[in-house]
DNA sequence: TCAACAACTC
DNA sequence: GATTAGAGTTGTTGAA
């Protein structure tokens, strides 16, 4: 027989939020009553089996009832706001799992519950009713089962027709009438007065209905029930009316509506990461019926995928292979996938053979994380060509605020197909294998199964990058950049080491010696790392006023160390400490350890899917924070140093992300301002101050700045006041100047957020998107971040845009003319060179022209070069 | 192993 | 009325 289970969701995400009324994402968003209803869900789908399901909800407004009787579920409070942001939630989540769910203005749950069941069991389908409020015992009858949750939301209980008997003292039909008598103080239906349950259930026994009750009133033998009876005659009637729920809602009904249909697993895994319910997640990964990797594919050897190659013209491809040291890293095994064929290769012998195919730009070929791909390829000497799809790549742009992209876990959510993920095979923690350690046949079947879901993401990715107009962006910018990120990569910036050994010996002197002055004047020694530790020193021991608090504690941050520098010599000493040790331990331990022991060189990772603005970043080491404000941090870019005959060419864009601003926003006077390359810090003074622009003092002028860089990232008056050490009224006049000098800003900022509030996401110059889920949030505090993000995004975004295709015409050009310079680093607004002293001036040329010419904006793009033995010197 | 804090960059 | 600067990486501490 078929079912169907019908859930009452404001019986029970009520029910779940008050067991879980303190769970909270990390960002604060309440879930608790989302989370605990979905579970319950998906026990009821296991538990029952059903075929259909519905989830039926009450909607804001009055109802009927409210109209027969106005003071019905007068008593009730509202829900709790916590709660009520959830309705949103689980809606989303269940038109995700694509489980139906119904309301209807001017009706409870209870009444479409009514007459849902009564459809369907009119049809000879069982239905299952769930939910917290026994009203609905008088909805049971043949095929209309009714449970009630008990003890919170973990158990159910069926009532049958005897159990509700033995509980109430009547049958399923006449709970009406029960109610009619007792009332209800829950629903405020008054009943009749002094009548209780077991009045009620006595009357009942005797007289069967309310209507038969009245009509025979003069045999209730005790007089002062038959009394009440005739002075709440009425009364009476109306609660009966009131509690009886009703089965013919005026809705189209059909049953194909609540069929069950398969989730919509994309945006299920979404939500669910969303909102942090990794149980969930999972159980959603456990119960999806998944499509085995086909293990029976054929394989072929590597003579005929090379006829097979050569007639297709495109294949996919993986290599796995030991990374030893960027220049010795050894084959494992790869596999290349030509429509169904697939042909596993293990040696370097066959290996070599496709080295044509490779290089042959005409032969398209898809991979994932191809740097890796790219970087193998480098060392056997082997320039690969023609690269058409990265699905790490594509999944990035069409999703760039996602943690991590592993290949199973993309192309379970794309098709439902299940791979061996790298976790499954390898493990993880300090118990990971590496891929040689694997038994052939595991080995051969992760790395098939890697080349089949490459197939996969190319065949659903492509019309996803269409669709959203991501074509050219994935095309011409982000995928012919993996290439140019493996290669800056394997290049490495070369180092000095006897000036790093020299800079240590230095540094290392001055934290014994500061150290021990610190201990001296706090009386004691402690680990001056320890914030916590410190705190105490600090707070208690000597008894500086604490000025702010951190979640578990004081902060001991620089500015507020700061502020208390004038009242204890130890304060400086303690910021003086910090400085030293950060760069000793980041730039000097960290750089060391950082060196490859076999190029002598640090070989960064340029991460191309990692910000979501689009910016690349930088690990192993990170170059792109390598210290400059400070003269004493400054000399650790002493340390990078050309090669032999080189010298380093560094070049950066000045003001990018104020040009991009005055282009977004066409403001005249920013336009002015860069088409005539006046210096737009001193401009801005000169509007806020309201002086000559001869006039600006340089205090002026690095307010200004201030303000520049505030406005691009959405900085406050607070904000703004706390960082000039000004009071947060003259930043506010700051702020307010400057937008009525720069009018159309202000009206960029606010059509940007018009815009992602109706689109849901914001775009740079070149189409790349970023969705923005808090934008109509009503959490102040989440929608304002969600602002600003917008906000600053798209100029963040475009200004990587634009020297993502300096980088590319740059490189593409040292090959065209056939250069030895090389790029080696880019520092998101900056890119450096080595470059052989012969080249220099050519190359000078080829750098700016590329720079300033990579994209037309209304206003010239300006880049400044400089040149030096090291970095430090070129500046 | 992970969160919190602090410090460095554009 | 709230809160208070966008995007990153690394190292250290201290609790689980």
């Amino acid at each position: 027989m078929n079912r169907i289970v019908i859930v009452d969701g404001n019986s029970l995400i009520n029910r779940a939020f008050f067991a879980m009324s303190e769970l909270k994402t990390s960002k604060g968003v309440y879930t608790g009553g989302a989370l605990g209803l979905t579970t319950m869900i998906f026990g009821l789908m296991d538990e029952f089996e059903p075929d259909y399901f519905c989830v039926a909800f009450d909607m804001k407004g009055p109802t009927f009832r409210h109209k027969t009787y106005d003071q019905y579920k007068g008593t009730r409070k509202g829900m709790p706001n916590e709660l009520a942001m959830q309705m949103p939630i689980v809606k989303a989540i269940l038109d995700a799992l694509k489980i139906p769910r119904v309301e209807l203005q001017g009706y409870e749950a209870d009444d479409l519950i009514g007459t849902i069941a009564h459809y369907f069991a009119d049809q000879n389908i069982e239905a299952h009713v769930i939910t917290g409020d026994k009203d609905a015992l008088q909805l049971v009858r043949e095929n209309i089962h009714v449970h009630i949750t008990k003890k919170g939301i973990t158990q159910l209980k069926e009532y049958k027709n005897e159990d509700i008997i033995e509980e109430l003292g009547v049958d399923a039909d006449h709970v009406i009438d029960y109610k009619g008598l007792s009332g209800d103080s829950a629903d405020n239906i008054p009943g009749i007065p002094s009548v209780g349950p077991k009045t009620a259930a006595k009357l009942l026994a005797e007289f069967g209905t309310v209507e038969n009750l009245i009509q025979n009133v003069e045999q209730v033998s005790n007089k002062r029930w038959k009394n009440l009876v005739i002075d709440f005659a009425d009364q009476a009637m109306l609660s009966k009316k009131l509690a009886t729920i009703m089965i013919n809602v005026p809705v189209e009904l059909e049953t194909d509506m609540f069929k069950l249909t398969d989730p919509d697993m994309e945006a299920a895994i979404h939500l669910f990461r969303q909102y942090e319910m990794n149980g969930l997640l999972n159980r959603l990964k456990v119960k999806t019926e998944v499509v085995e990797q086909k293990t029976e594919v054929e394989r072929i050897d590597v003579d005929a995928l090379i006829k097979l190659i050569e007639f297709e013209k495109a294949f996919s491809f993986k290599i796995i292979y030991n990374k030893v040291d960027l220049r010795h890293d050894d084959l494992i095994c790869a596999a290349f996938k030509v429509k169904d064929q697939i042909c596993i290769i293990d040696n370097m012998v066959d290996f070599e053979k496709l080295v044509p195919l490779f290089e042959d730009e005409k032969m398209h070929k898809s991979g994932f994380d191809l740097k890796n791909e790219y970087l193998f390829l480098m060392q056997k000497g082997i320039d690969l060509k023609g690269v058409k799809f990265d699905g790490y790549i594509a999944a990035y742009l069409l999703e760039p605020s996602r943690r991590s992209y592993d290949l199973s876990e993309l192309v379970f959510e794309q098709a439902t197909v299940k791979i061996a993920s790298e976790e499954e095979v390898l493990g993880k923690g300090a118990k990971k294998k590496t891929p040689d350690q694997l038994e052939q046949e595991v080995l051969y079947q992760y790395v098939q199964g890697m080349v089949m879901g490459i197939d996969i993401l190319a065949d659903k990715f492509d019309d996803k990058l269409e669709a959203n107009q991501f074509k050219k962006l994935f095309e011409t910018v982000e995928v012919p950049l993996v290439k140019i990120l493996s290669d800056i990569e394997f290049t490495g910036f070369n180092i000095d080491v006897s000036e790093i050994d020299h800079i240590d010996e230095l540094l290392t002197g001055q934290i014994t010696e500061i150290e021990k002055e610190i201990y001296e004047q706090a009386g004691e020694t402690f680990n001056i790392n320890s914030p916590k530790q410190l705190a105490v020193i600090l707070f208690e021991k000597l008894g500086l006023p604490p000025l702010k608090k951190t979640k578990t504690g004081y902060s001991t941050s620089h500015d507020i160390l700061e502020k208390l520098a004038s009242k204890h010599a130890i304060v400086a000493e303690i910021i003086e400490y910090r400085t030293y040790t950060k760069l000793k331990s980041t730039y000097i331990d960290g750089l060391r350890a950082a060196i490859n022991p076999v190029t002598g060189r640090v070989h960064t990772s340029l991460n191309q899917t990692i910000a979501v603005t689009g910016r690349l970043s930088s690990t192993e080491p990170n170059l792109q924070n390598i210290p400059i404000r400070l003269p004493m941090g400054r000399k650790i870019r002493k340390f990078f140093i050309p090669d032999e005959g080189c010298i380093l060419l560094g070049a950066d864009y000045s003001q990018i992300e104020l040009r991009v601003l005055a282009h977004l926003s066409k403001d005249p006077a920013l336009l002015e301002a860069f088409t005539q390359n006046i210096d737009i810090h001193t401009k801005t003074a000169s509007q806020v101050f309201g002086v000559e622009t001869s006039e600006v003092t340089s205090l002026q002028r690095s307010h200004a700045k201030e303000v520049n860089f505030g406005i691009v990232y959405g900085m406050g008056d607070f904000g703004l006041g706390e960082s000039l050490g000004i009071t947060r009224k003259e930043a506010k006049t700051y702020i307010e100047n400057y937008f009525k000098s720069y009018p159309n800003v202000q009206g960029f900022m606010d059509s940007v957020i018009e815009s992602c509030k109706e689109k849901g996401y914001v775009e740079t110059l070149l189409g790349r998107r970023r969705d923005i889920a808090d934008i109509s949030n009503s959490n102040f505090m989440l929608r304002s971040a969600a602002e600003r993000t917008a906000r600053n995004t798209p100029i963040q975004g475009s200004a990587a845009d634009i020297i993502k295709i300096a980088m590319i015409k740059v490189f593409n050009r040292l090959e065209a003319e056939q250069l030895k310079s090389k790029l080696i680093l880019q520092v998101h607004d900056e890119l450096i060179l080595n470059v052989p002293l012969d080249e220099l001036e050519q190359v000078k040329v080829l750098l700016k022209e590329s720079m300033e010419s990579a994209y037309e904006l209304l206003v010239p793009l300006n880049v400044d070069m400089n040149t030096g033995a090291s970095w430090y010197d070129a500046k």
